[in-house]
This record gives structure tokens, sequence and C-alpha cells, in this order.
DNA sequence: TGTTAGCACTCTCCCCATGAGAGTGCTAAT
DNA sequence: ATTAGCACTCTCATGGGGAGAGTGCTAACA
């Protein structure tokens, strides 16, 4: 256990090097925060907390800077939280009043307006069920022979996809069958689906269930996401070489960053902090990647997360995305009537 | 007018430094094509060239770098172009018969492949009618007074948006208003649905009419794009220093490219190319744009683009641009049957 | 025993001089 | 018109200092 004093070091040196973005001496430690004590003194503490494992030494005669260890230590203990005032509770509020209505849009000034309030890359998932049902499906007549299938699912997402119809059937015949699959099938997952669709009579009541199915599984797999603030991120000095920046860029898309997202199967009150190597995807281990969930427990779940540096403003970042997260659920709340 | 010689070198000199993207000398050029004239004529031949304004000099004792002129004659006069041979086309082909069929796959593909090919970004976009007209709308009860209303429209996108609904009404209820609805409304653009709603006799109907009118609408604007290779593109030294890769960082998204690509009112057999300032938006001056429409005349149009520096293998670039157009509009048949 | 002053030592980083090399432009000869 | 020759220019890589920042250690001190 850390004493009190070498718990409050390393407190200083987190939040100066975070600020500045460069080694801490034993000297701006007591210049800036008039301690009262030496540098010799605070050179000792540092010694020590080094040995512990909560910082390190670039080089012999750099100053500090704080370990993954040390990060950790400071988010759990030490962070003073930055919390979300009402006068900027009340500007970004006012946004989503402002803005037109509707989960993509609030989902993409979701990420938008974070991104800008954290100064990192922000990243909102459009909210799914981890197993989606069909609420309805809908067949339109393209061309004889071939439809769009569209399927609406339970969480609210639309899939689509072109089918084969019938020849001889006109979109008035494409009504009733969607009618009875709709009867059949409406309210069941893919699973489901796939299961009951072999009972069905007619070879292309069977063929358009299977479709569905497909459609209904789809859903579950591609969770739209709304990336924003990637330049911002970029400009920090940890990307200040261009090979840093291009592998950056190459991670930093929507095929990447869902499977680093993984949904979570229920809202989640405070925010996940992943330091470095707590995150499994390598390409992170330079990243921290402050995370939460929205939606209804049992319903719609999406994340709400930001990515950055290590060196990451903690204590004004992980109150933001909390708050993101309870004002998306509020917010799908109200869609929901 | 350029002499022969003085076209032939202007030839050498954008080839080589395409090749190099380092200036050319005099040497370079006598010695790499065993030109039977000495260094020093070229160099007279070069003096002449900069003197029209086809090249240009970094500094005095450097080589010559072709301006934007340079690389506007080239493309025109001189430029051999490298065609897409048959091995290529059957890789390329089969990639696309191996895709799971569906033209969104499909766009993304060819973003991908095509970026690939040219080792620079290509942009892909969705095709769309200038004017799209509603094919059918359908209502899906979310719960009492709200139901998610959904447009497919004749260019095959889907626009969806959650409405208000009479309270009492279940889903077989809005089936019966979205089976009149679609009688009166299927086929009409945005306008002819707004001059025909105030007629409708149901306040309802009038007022959901008017909110299919507005997806119909949307429909015009957002062209959904596929876009791929920032990172192959980046990597190129014209990108070496960080400030210039965030610039381009910052404006290869979605919502800067749409602008640039600006929809072409039909197919087009040929490429267009812009060089530099040739292009409208100030952030393109650096760069180079190849691009192609796709799809039916009178039919939806889309685009296939390819960006890069100004130092661009025209050669290559643009007869896969040709290419990737034209087999895009070739899977939109097979798509349309 | 904890704290501090003092000092040697280390490592980085910036600056600058330097020289090699690449390439041109010009002149005079062919 | 072409070419050889040469002076001249500009870049770029290299390496040597020197300043500066900061530590680690030792010895003195409260």
């Amino acid at each position: 256990m850390l004493t009190q004093r070498r718990a409050d070091i390393l407190n200083l040196v987190v939040d100066e090097y975070i600020g500045t973005a460069a080694p801490v001496s034993s000297r701006a430690l007591v210049d800036r925060h008039n301690l009262d004590v030496s540098t010799a003194t605070v050179r000792n503490e540092l010694a020590a907390l080094e040995q512990e494992g909560y910082i390190t030494h670039p080089y012999t005669s750099a100053g500090r800077v704080p370990s993954n260890t040390g990060y950790r230590f400071y988010v759990e203990q030490l962070m003073a939280e930055d919390p979300v005032g009402a006068d900027e509770r009340r500007t970004i509020e006012h946004q989503f009043y402002q803005a037109p209505p509707g989960l993509d849009e609030w989902l993409e000034l979701a990420a938008s307006v974070l991104a800008a309030a954290v100064g990192n890359v922000a990243v909102v998932s459009r909210p799914q069920r981890p197993v989606p049902h069909l609420r309805q499906a809908q067949l339109v007549h393209l061309r004889p022979g071939a439809a769009l299938l569209v399927a609406v699912l339970d969480d609210g997402s639309v899939q689509e996809r072109i089918v084969a119809a019938p020849e001889s059937e006109d979109q008035a015949e494409l009504l009733t069958r969607a009618a009875r699959l709709n009867d059949r099938l409406s309210l069941s997952d893919a699973e489901r689906i796939r299961t009951v669709a072999p009972q069905f009579e007619d070879d292309d009541d069977r063929r358009l269930a299977l479709e569905i199915a497909d459609l209904v599984a789809e859903g579950a797999n591609a969770a739209q996401l709304f990336i924003e603030g990637i330049r911002k991120a970029l400009e920090q000095p940890e990307f200040s070489t261009t090979d840093r920046m291009l592998d950056a860029v190459e991670h930093l898309e929507a095929y990447e960053l869902r499977g680093a997202l993984r949904p979570p199967r229920s809202p989640d009150p405070g925010a996940r902090v992943l330091i470095g190597d707590e995150n499994e995807r390598g390409w992170l281990h330079d990243w921290t990647m402050v995370i939460s969930a929205f939606g209804e427990p049992g319903g719609a779940v999406g994340s709400v997360a930001v990515l950055g540096p290590t060196r990451m403003h903690y204590g004004h970042t992980i109150p933001r995305v909390r708050y993101f997260a309870r004002l998306m659920t509020e917010l799908l709340h109200e869609l929901d009537g």
C-alpha cells in the first residue's frame, strides 16, 4: 500500500503528465504545486514509486511518466472527477432538442458532441437486442420474378435484400403473401423462423421465410457505428510521427471498432475503463477506452465509448461518457413513448 | 504547340516523376531511356518546357517536376494507357461472383478492389435517381400512437422514420391505411406527393403523406458512399508530414466527399480527370480525382472515383476507373434482371 | 530517521559547420 | 543545333559541441 504522501505525489505526476504530455520532473512538482518538501525528497518518493511499478523513466535523466499500473491506480483511487456542470448539460441537451428527432440523428449527434467535449475519438453504436426478432416483413415488387424483401426488426432496424419471387405475382399478390408470412413469423427470432419454415406448404413461402431468417440474423451482427473526432485525437503528440498516425487511421474504422466494442448485455450505470493492454485487441495497447452502455435492460442496448491515448483526461472523460450513456437512455425512452 | 521531341521529353519527365516521386534530372532521362542526345540538349529542352509552363523547379539545382498544366497535357496527349488485362478482369469479376449478391455488398467490394488496384482512395456511391419516386410505403406498428414508416424508393433505397399514428389503430388497420396511401402515392416523386396530399380527406392520411414526401426527398440527398484505401494512399510521400496527413484524414470523410462527387446526370462512357485546382473544392487542390458514372441512362446513376495526389499513375488508374464503372453498370443490370 | 543541499553524471536536443553530391545554367567549341 | 566543360547553387546527411534538464548519490543536518 502506498503512503499518503506517495499517493499524493503519484496523483500530481499523473495530472501533470496528462496536462503536458512531457515527463514530469521533481522540480516541476515542487514548484507548480508548492509542496513543502524539497525536490530531493520528492525524488526519493519518485524512486520508490518507480520501484513499485507506478511510474517509469524513458531514460536516466528524464522526468517520470505514469505506467499503466499507475493510470489504473489513479483512476481507481486518486483522480478528481470533473462533473458535467449544469450549464454544460443544458448546452448539450439543447442541441438534441434542436436536432431533427430520430434515432440515427441523435446517435450521430451524440458521437460528435462527445468527441468535441473530450477531444478524442467518440464512438456510439446503434442499440441492438442480443437476439433480434422480426417485427414485420414486406415484399416490394421490383419486376416479374424479383422483389425487395424488407424486414423491420424489434430493435427498430431495417434490413433489406433483393429476392426471387414467383414470376406471375404482382404487387397485390405479394402483399397477401407478405401478410401470410407476417402472421406466422412476426415476433420470432431467426432460429425460430428457421424451425417453423420447413412446415410451410408453399415452396415460395418456405424459401422466403429462410431469407427473412437470414435478414433477422444479419441484424444481430452489424451494429451501425457513429465515429467522430478522429482528426482531433490525431493531433495529440502521441501521434506525432507518421507511422503512428497511419496505424491509428488504419484501425479507427467501423470494421475494427465493432470488434473492440462488443455489445454489452445490459446497460451499465458506470463506465468501464480499459487502459492499454487491459484491452485484448493488440492495436489498442497504447490506447485507453472508456465505455458505457445505454438502453433498456432486457431491451435494445448500445454503447457509448471514447478512445484516446492512455494519457487521457480521465477525470474529464469518464463523467462525460457516463453522462452521454444516461442521456441516450433517456432519449431512447422518449422515442419509445 | 510542342515539338515532337519536347512532347517526348515531357512524357518521360511525367512518367519518371510518377514512378519515383523525386524531381527528374536530365541525366536520369538520358540514362534510363537511352536517348541519343546529350544531357545538355535535354537541359535546353527542359528549360523550354519550363518556360511554357509544363514543368517546374523546386529550387535552382533540383530536377524537374510536372506542373498541373503538364499533367493535363500528359493525360490528354501523351500518356500510355495500361489497359485492364484479361487475367486481371477475370480475377476481379471472380470476386464479385464469389461475394454474397446484393447491391451494397458489391459497391463495397468495388471500392475495396479498386482501391487495391490503384493504391489510392476509391469511392463508390450508391446509385440514385436524380428525382426518386416512391415505390411502396409501409407502416409498422411500434406501440399505440407510434409507427415506423418505411419507404422503398424506385432506386431500391429504403428510408425510414418513426411517425405518429392514430392511437387506436393496430397493425391490421395500419396495413389498410398503408395500402390506401400506396394506391394513391405509389410512383410519385416528392413534389407530386406534396401536391396531392392536401386533397386527402383523412387527416392522418394527409399527415403521413407529407412524411412520405419527406422521406422521398431525403432519398435524393444522401447517397451512401463506400470509401476504401485511405491507409494506402496516406503512405505516399505526399503525406510524409503529419500536418498533410491530418489534412487528408480530415477531408476523406463521407460528408466531404459527397460534395466533391456531385452526382452525374447520366452514366459516362469515359472518365473525367480533375487535376489539382481544376477541382472547385479548395482542399482538393493537391489532389487528382478520376471519376466515372455507372447505371442506366435515365435510371439510377452512381459514381466510381479514385482520389490521390496529382502525382498519380494516370495510365493505370484511368482505365481501371472506366472498367469498374462499366462493371458496376453490368452488375446493376444483373440485379434488375 | 527522515530531510535536504550539493554535485557529479547522464542523456537529449538543438545548432551549426562542413562536405559530398546532385543538378543546373551558361559559355564556348564543334 | 548540339555538345563538353565548368562554375555555381542548393540540399541533405553527418558529426561535433554545448547547453540544459534532471536524476542519483552522498554527506550533512534537524
